[in-house]
DNA sequence: ACCTGAACACCGTTCAAGT
DNA sequence: ACCTGAACACCGTTCAAGT
């Protein structure tokens, strides 16, 4: 019943980039990457090439606009909490931590790629490609913003995020849940079985080469990928306020302005 | 001059699969990613698509291979101290400290990614696609053995472990001086172009939405890739280290066993 | 302005056939 | 055992032509 006074003017128009990108994920879900094709697209959206190519440029385009609307959603789905200019750090464990706002962001992400398995990929492949491109940016906007109310000085917050959003990446990234091409979703018996087939693997490497993946074999095989994923994030943490230990009682130091000269 | 006494029976073999890998490399380092099809190597080998096939599998396990084999030699080369099994731990700076043993893998990694720019977006694709294939193994081994040494209790050297390498990756992934399909490798007045480009458009941005990337806009232009991954390194070994403080004068708690039951 | 659909230049991969 | 090279089934992308 949504009134929609004036835009309807060409219902005719039913292509429109945003409907071929969510076309794209359908098709990136459903069979998974290297699925999509702009034969695919075409024959599920009863086009042809060049009505696709008047919407999108070309594949690697579409192909960030995928990654970029997946991840807008993953975040923008939390509870945002966008201001309350960051007043007051309690010490202890209080509900609205800035670790748990980091966490929360951090799981976002995490959860979009086991839903989205070809997300993973998608992430890293954005980062190389387009370091500074809409999905890096959106990432580094919602880990960044708690940064700042961690009591991180405001000129190492670029180091700081960069070091957060890179572990972040790349323990998504070897965390996907990845059949391959196959066309079964991986149910965790298969996980089970691929973890133990790796580790029985890791267990016949030649001594000399592997003793440590020797040693980690069986702690690798019994590990949860979720529950690691945090505990990373929690060493980045406590790396960050080790450094940079938050305004306890007295002020930190800076009793002299900033400007030297 | 060197003596092959036997194993120059088949000299008309020219063709092995450690030629073809090489030949990838060399083809990959020149035209850069996307160059390295069957057809280009064909011709530089001088035979057909059936040869190459004969000794490689598929495209795929190519591209491992010389993501392996160029893994493989920037993590050689260093000096690879291997065993001693490591007694002494100096609290302070020492040369062998595993901290630098640490950054010094690292390191290697970083310098092969600028020497072979094509090698970033293979670290991830292989982490994704292969997570506990052979490129992942090898760079897990030289990460986690000095992780040994630091004081890191057995049970969390796969999470530590994970962590450093995770960062690690990521970091590498977007520090690619990825000049596209340029054939023109990139030269520092590129990269400061490219950075001011960015650092200008970050600063139009709608502040409403991207509060922080507008406050590190300054920040993120003025920076240094390689010392920032440092930097990330140093975090995240600090975390670690807080986390399983070295043991200093007195042992760190366990005076009852960690059986419980 | 938006869409059609044939056509182009390329892929990776296979496989009968050779030596 | 190793290599040849034609052939197959697919790509992404373009572009004259339509409405």
């Amino acid at each position: 019943m949504a009134i929609r006074t004036r835009q309807s003017q060409r219902l005719r128009q039913v292509l429109t980039r945003e409907r071929i990108v969510e076309t794209a994920v359908e098709l990136l879900d459903a069979v998974g990457e290297g699925a999509l094709t702009v034969r695919a697209l075409t024959s599920r959206l009863a086009t042809g090439p060049g009505a696709i190519y008047w919407h999108i440029g070309n594949m690697n385009e579409l192909l960030e606009a995928a990654t970029a609307a997946v991840v807008a959603t993953a975040l923008d789905t939390r509870p945002t909490r966008p201001a309350e200019p960051a007043g007051t750090i309690e010490a202890g464990g209080a509900v609205g931590t800035p670790q748990d706002e980091i966490r929360a962001v951090a799981l976002g992400l995490f959860d979009a790629v086991t839903e989205h398995p070809w997300l993973a990929a998608q992430l890293v492949v954005q980062l190389t490609r387009n370091p500074w491109g809409p999905v890096t940016l959106r990432i580094f906007e919602s880990v960044g913003r708690p940064v700042r109310t961690l009591g991180v000085p405001q000129g190492d917050w670029f180091t700081t995020t960069s070091t957060l959003v890179h572990y972040l990446l790349g323990a998504t990234a070897q965390t996907s849940h990845n059949t391959g091409d196959d066309t079964v979703p991986g149910s965790e018996a298969d996980r089970a079985e691929f973890l133990n087939t790796a580790s029985r693997a890791w267990q016949e490497l030649d001594p000399d080469d592997y003793p440590f993946i020797q040693a980690i074999a069986e702690q690798m095989r019994e590990h949860d990928d979720r529950e690691q994923f945090l505990t990373g994030i929690d060493l980045v943490l406590t790396g960050i306020t080790t450094l940079h230990p938050p305004t306890t009682s007295r002020p930190p130091a800076p009793e002299r302005l900033p400007s030297p000269e």
